[in-house]
DNA sequence: TACTGGTACATAGTAACACAGAGTAGTTGG
DNA sequence: CCAACTACTCTGTGTTACTATGTACCAGTA
């Protein structure tokens, strides 16, 4: 992946997953795969699979486990109440940074 | 500044700065100033020049020594064609994530 | 003279995050 | 048995923005 791209998820790529999440529960491995279809290509599987362990310490979701039928079982993560406030911060934050760089990109 | 807009300004914060600079030159001091104005009311001074130290050493900009009226000579920053090239690839990678975001935030 | 405040740049140390790469397991099919 | 897919874990590294502090230069003023 390029420099650019590395460096501007951090912050957003957190934001995204919960994106996800806000939708319908998911698990790590689910995650990946959609982030894959929507584009991020080359995401690290360890990257996506760190991030989840982050939001669940800080309390932004809740887990279960559930059996597989193929491999071993998995960790779905669903989105709770702290986390869907965290979540709406996190668009406003977004909406901000946008207006901006949007700004600035018209502006010349 | 909330944990969030630190960790988005990662990656984006070079973008802005290198936009400003195509805009017209500017130097350190007033860089900071116009992002305040921006409304990135508290951006660290340290940040900046620091984040202009590591594009000049990248050769994205040249540097001219102007004397001040106040205070000491300035390092007045231009983008050169370089610059310029990598301005535009951090558009195209803004503009991909900002179009997954859109439909992500749609999506529900 | 001494002091204050605004201008202008620099640096050392810290925390957060995405990545690379390797490893651990379970299941299925050749 | 082993390759391929599923599913999760862990260690170490590089980049970045922040905090905090320091240097330096000038104007106005008491």
């Amino acid at each position: 992946m390029g420099r650019q791209m590395t460096e501007m998820l951090k912050g957003t790529l957190e934001g995204i997953v919960l994106a996800i999440l806000s939708a319908r529960p998911a698990y790590g491995y689910e995650i990946t795969a959609r982030l894959r279809e929507m584009g991020f290509s080359d995401i690290a599987e360890g990257t996506v699979y760190a991030l989840l362990i982050r939001i669940e310490q800080r309390g932004l979701v809740d887990v279960e486990k559930h059996p597989s039928e193929k491999g071993p079982p998995r960790k779905v993560y669903s989105l709770n109440a702290q986390g869907q406030e965290y979540l709406e911060d996190f668009w406003g934050t977004w909406s901000f940074l946008a207006e901006r760089l949007e700004q600035l990109r018209k502006g010349e």
